[in-house]
DNA sequence: CTGTTAGCGCTTTCAA
DNA sequence: TTGAAAGCGCTAACAG
């Protein structure tokens, strides 16, 4: 049989609405029959039961997700992700709407605007498109008790709950040990960013020369900029600009594309290492143009996202840290099959 | 509002116990009716509610995983994973309990035996010493209704409901690419094994022996063999036959023991390949003693174990595949710190 | 300070 | 072939 209140109230002698009250502590109980309650359910070890609590309680929560639309491969596992988690807490009560938002930040803008104001709402998750220029509505909203978490990208300021995502410092350094144990003597490396710079890209590029600075063997590093506006043309300067270079790190998201101009070099081939993996790098991966890529576990990232909502929301437990940082993972040929779709 | 079985009921005139009997095909109900409650369903959109459903079934499933007792940070992992994994449906009725069996394949069928006869148990999880020596029991059990799952090491022809776990033939290739990728043009390759040469040691050796003979540029692989009965001495003695080598693929649980070797070592350190993480050889990442080490995601592998048998046991679902194959990750120096603990 | 009651969404008798 | 009723474990409103 199982451990109910019920069983304690019947051991006690009480009504199991005595015993609710002790274990929520909601107050107005002697404190003799508290204490009572209490090691009774230590002594029968009693564990509440979530799924009829829920069902009693008949609260219903819902957040929504602010997410990008590109890379598609990208969010599509991060869906995945939160899809799943979700399996078993919809029947809870708690419901998550996906909002995609386009390239402009004045659209995202709009966007958390009519998700505060249309009170359809318990809380937001969001990945900003620029941190700062989102604080102070995050701010404003979080001030007035409509909890915010940012995902994948953060804004510190803004007071946000928690932050769900990589540490791409962290990352860019990372790329940095990669080029270093796979290339020979020689070290001359290449960094490849686009004009956007975005704060992750910083982080990135902060984190790989940070790594080169503290290893005296590195003989330089180049920093390469492509321009989206003119793609090919700056595509093809990489080209020119890297073939006197033993590794190129490609922190933008452009891998696919630089690895295209590789495999039409002749001879010294670079060692490239990039972030992410779609389709083109898969099969980069496999011709060996690409050595290796860098990814964040984007399943688990959308799963702990939603589970720090719910338990902030529903069970009211706030996450254990400010910052919750998921696992960078290296992907090369012989394990690239595990992360695809 | 929410959609329930209540709200079809409603609507279409009818008690809310033959929706039910539709919704679950418990059949005696006049085919007109059928097609009109699952139309209205389908209509109105109705999800079940899984917690209401437990809850009223009052269904209790016990599962035993059958786990080893070391190495004891691996087994540890999973069993995070596991707890994770239960943390939701342990309210729904599901149940587990872990035992550790020694090292012995008689304790373990010993073990195996109890489990089946105590009665206590719906089914059951197991990572068996040996796949071969526990055909029979697992066979027999499972043609008598006892359902098995093998767990990180098969036994492939006892009709198993299923395996989680990795494939150490891929891991086998994947540690031959990393050294690879690690050396530069001189690539002398030895592979450690110990003498117990378990089945998962042999797809590992036979994974890296293939990725060299599909890769000509490989100049020779050497195997070595480490003598658990005189350790010290045998790790002295593959110390002394690594020395004209340039990388060290240790194939079984002895990566640390052999990274201290590597690093008396005064000149041509070879690069050094393994598996799994502890302390001992995250220390060993961060000297560059050890170059990478391959894990298995056991958190994942452990709730996902859970999640097949409380599918299996709790909602009659059977598994997707036979075998559920988990990632492959690479550790390196930069990445280690997230895969402690 | 405590008990009674009804009900969450679903399943399971039992009766019709 | 269908319905009524009770109950899973918990909560909430109301009464006392």
């Amino acid at each position: 049989m199982r451990v109910t209140a019920k069983t304690i109230a019947k051991q006690l002698n009480m009504s199991p609405a005595t015993v609710d009250r002790v274990l929520h502590n909601r107050g107005g109980v002697k404190p003799k029959t508290v204490n009572k309650v209490l090691a009774k359910a230590e002594e029968l070890n009693y564990t509440p039961n979530k799924s009829a609590s829920f069902l009693a309680k008949k609260k219903l929560v819902k957040v929504a997700f602010v997410l990008p639309e590109y890379p598609e491969y990208f969010w599509k596992e991060i869906e995945r992700g939160i899809d799943n988690a979700l399996e078993d807490i919809t029947d809870y009560g708690f419901h998550v709407d996906i909002k995609k938002t386009s390239h402009t930040i004045e659209h995202q803008l709009e966007t958390v605007h009519t998700i505060i104001n249309s009170g359809e709402y318990d809380g937001m998750v969001i990945c900003p498109k620029d941190g700062v220029s989102l604080t102070n509505i995050i701010e404003s909203a979080v001030n007035n008790d409509f909890p915010i978490f940012t995902f994948n990208n953060d804004s510190p300021e803004s007071g946000r709950i928690s932050y769900v995502g990589a540490n791409y410092y962290d990352a860019g350094k990372l790329a940095g040990d990669l080029a270093s144990k796979f290339t020979g003597e020689s070290k001359r490396f290449a960094i490849i960013i686009d004009e956007a710079d975005t704060y992750q890209m910083k982080q990135k590029r902060k984190g790989f020369e940070a790594f080169t600075l503290e290893n005296g063997d590195v003989d330089f590093v180049k920093l390469l900029r492509l321009d989206n506006q003119s793609m090919s043309a700056s595509l093809e300067k990489v080209r020119q600009n890297i073939a006197d270079v033993d590794s190129v790190y490609v922190a933008c998201g452009a891998l696919a594309e630089v690895a295209e101009q590789v495999k039409q070099m002749e001879s010294n081939k670079p060692v490239l290492i990039g972030h992410d993996l779609n389709d083109a790098v898969y099969h980069q991966l496999q011709e060996d143009i690409v050595t290796a890529t860098i990814c964040q576990d984007p399943h688990y990232q959308g799963s702990l996202a939603v589970r720090l909502a719910f338990n902030y929301l529903m069970l009211d437990k706030l996450p254990e840290k400010e910052d919750n940082v998921v696992k960078l993972e290296i992907v090369t040929k012989g394990n690239a099959k595990y992360y695809l779709n």
